[in-house]
DNA sequence: ACGCTATTTAGCAACCTAGCTAATATAGAA
DNA sequence: TTCTATATTAGCTAGGTTGCTAAATAGCGT
């Protein structure tokens, strides 16, 4: 599957957008982001472990608990990517590295 | 239905996403749109209904023939104000107008 | 009215998604 | 080893999505 689409899949759900939003102000656990949400911890694993194939998010294991990071720049990169490709007027974007092929 | 998510879920699919770039040179009436794909008509017109139903696309009806036409500003703010919500420091982007609520 | 073209709507099948609970890792402490 | 805490994987169900074909609608010319 083409990167594009598994990042606009990933997005196309409100608790993993949430989750993104969650995780601008730094690194959380897998608990952390769970007790956010009123749904299942092992729905919330799945939902970050679709993030995660889509590099959206990136995890680090501390004993027994798993901390998740924010990609911003997956995200701007291919989202900006497909904005500059539909609406290219309506945005001026910027990237702040090159992309790179994953 | 929220606004963000009727958008981020008509994104989802990469025909969608398509047919928003196809757009993008100007208004296509439903059968050139169709012509593009290899899918039927039929599955070309949900797809359409699912873009206008996100207010991504608009339609002109001229006799029997349907044009639709790219909406930039409501893929650009929605979208725009995700990334800026998420990754502000990666994007930068402007407002051509005021966000209406729909 | 009739025919022709363009397009949508209806109805169906196959597949995917997101939720749940129960079971299984994984890591550290007693 | 055993216990506890953290988190994921497995297996299931309900509901949604996308494709198809066939039928219906819309507009215009004859």
């Amino acid at each position: 599957m083409r990167a594009a689409s598994r990042i606009f899949r990933a997005l196309a759900d409100p608790t993993r957008r949430q989750i993104l939003q969650d995780l601008k102000g730094g690194e959380l656990t897998a608990g952390a982001i769970a007790s956010r949400f009123s749904i299942s911890g092992p729905s919330i694993s799945r939902h970050l472990a679709i993030l995660k194939s889509a590099d959206l998010i990136s995890e680090r294991r501390d004993a027994n608990r798993i901390f998740y990071r924010l990609e911003p720049e997956q995200i701007a990169n291919t989202v900006g990517d497909f904005l500059s490709a539909v609406c290219p007027t309506q945005l001026f974007y910027r990237r702040r590295a090159k992309r790179s092929k994953t």
